[in-house]
Formats: structure tokens, sequence, C-alpha cells
DNA sequence: ACTTCTTTGAGACTCAATCTCAATAGAGGG
DNA sequence: CCCTCTATTGAGATTGAGTCTCAAAGAAGT
């Protein structure tokens, strides 16, 4: 399983141990697609009987965002949401206000605008957070 | 002073009571263009023997936030910055990651273009979030 | 001035996230 | 395979921004 040499590999270079607890997290991360925080992985964890600590949980997910594996996404709502980031191209994200849906778009041309904006003001940008509310228009959407 | 009729506009639109305590809050929040947070704003009250009680800041500026004459800023440090939006015109921000300087953008063309991305994604947009992090250019940074 | 009903303040509480520290367990060496 | 050295873990305490509670204070209309 390739997800366990890329674990290895960035704890190696931060002079970090392999272990279970690192990897049943990393595994969980990398088993879906979905948005969630760290207390929707630290249930699935235990509902598949695997005892990761909760701290263990915030521990491993911060190594995993600072090593790019893990992206970091906050809402305003108080709570991250972390997504995958292995082999996934860069996109910001639309935000249902009322189904609460998450779907993520990229545009070029906003991305080179907002770099020429930064050079004009005198900055070098690092990264961004680009998020839009608004009401979907799903049939299944409540308020619709 | 108008902003104290602004002020009052609201709340007799809203059905609530006009006191003191709230006319001190909008008149803190007035009185500079920074992006402070909620400690910020009790504690320059506090400083000029302006005694408003925590609970009442922030629900004044819950207040003032819902009635569009304050916005609500949310850098993804956990605590809200808030500025007086009275006759400001819209703009998103750009923070040094170094001095932590917050300086303000505003570009027609990636508003337009967000917009249409978005009607693309089957959404209608309320509001978004749009912000730059990187470094300053500015001499007197640190890290420079 | 009287009544009604909102607002205030002090401190308790919430909730995500972080910290503490004794017990556990990698990883390399012998 | 065992030993030593350290990093890591887990349970629960702690933090900190923000919210809630409820008795006392105070708007606003009559």
């Amino acid at each position: 399983m390739h997800n366990t040499d890329k674990l290895k590999r960035i704890l190696h270079k931060e002079n970090r141990r392999y272990t279970q607890q690192r990897q049943k997290v990393w595994d969980e991360i990398c088993s879906t697609n979905e948005h969630r925080d760290a207390e929707d992985i630290y249930n699935s964890l235990r509902k598949r009987q695997t005892n990761v600590s909760r701290a263990t949980v915030y521990r491993t997910i911060d190594l995993l965002v600072k090593n790019n594996l893990v992206r970091r996404l906050d809402l305003g709502d108080g709570r991250s949401r972390f997504e995958n980031k292995m082999g996934i191209a860069h996109h910001d994200h639309i935000v249902c206000l009322d189904c609460r849906k998450i779907v993520e778009f990229m545009n070029e041309e906003i991305e080179e605008i907002q770099e020429q904006v930064a050079k004009e003001m005198g900055f070098e940008i690092v990264r961004h957070v680009h998020q839009l509310f608004g009401h979907c228009l799903d049939e299944k959407c409540p308020n619709k």
C-alpha cells in the first residue's frame, strides 16, 4: 500500500517514529473524499474498533497538514474540516448555506489575477482562502 | 452625531431598546479602521473607564453584524476580527504571515468571475471569503 | 410615577483544540 | 533477542473564544 510509504517518508524526514496509530489515522483520512472534522475522524476510527485517542488524532492530523498530505479547511463555523490532498489538484470551495453541501471549484483566471493583485500590493502569496457561500439549486435541498 | 441615528434606526427596526452600552460599543468600533477582535474592543472601553461587560460587547457586536453596520472577519486563527462597515466599499484582505499586517484589496474582475463560476455550478452566492496570506515586502517587517 | 418587558453584568458553561505526564513502545546497537 | 534511549500515546485536565443564565437594573409607553 503506497499510503504507508508516503507516511513513512515524511516521518523519516522529520525524525519521527512510524506507529500504528499514525497509520490508522492516515488510512482513515484516505478512505473517503468527504470534508470531515477531527471528531468525525475520531468517531469513524472508534466505530471500527480502532482505538486511537482524540489527542493522537489531532496530533497526527497536524503532522499530515504540515507535510501537505492533508488540507485543513476553515469554513468559519468553529471546527476545521480535513481532506486528503494526495494527488488532488488545487481547488477552492462553494458551500450551501441550507444543506451544508460542499462542492469544489477551480478557476485559473482567478488564480492568476489574485497573484497579480498581491504582487501589486507588495506581497508574495503563500496560500489563500477562497470560499463562496450561498444557496444551491438542488431539488433535495431544504429551503427550496 | 449620525452614528447615533444609524444605531437608533436599526434598534427601532428590530423593536429593541436604545441603551448607553450599545452606543458605547458602536462608538468604539467607529473610532478606528483597524481590524480588532472582541477582546480588544472590550479592553479599549475599559481603558477609557467605560464599563460594558464582555457579554454585552459580544451581544452588541452580533447585533451590528446582523444589521450590516459591522463586518466579521475570520482569519482562521480562532478569533473573529471586526471592522466598521459604514459607507465602506466591499473589499477582501491580504494578511502578512510575518507582521500580521492586514491590507485590503478589491478586484472587480475576480468578483465577476466568481459570480459566474458559482452560477455554472448551480449556486446563488450570498457572501464570500477571499483572503490571501503571504509575506509583505515592507522593510520594517520581521523575516525581511 | 407605574407597569411592562428588555437589557445588563457576573460568572457559569460550552466546545474545539491543546497540554500534561506517567506509562508504553519504536528503532538501533550490542 | 534483549537493552537502552527517546519519542509517542492516552486519559483527563486545561485553555480560550464565545454563549448562556438569571436576578437586578433600566428603557419606553401610559
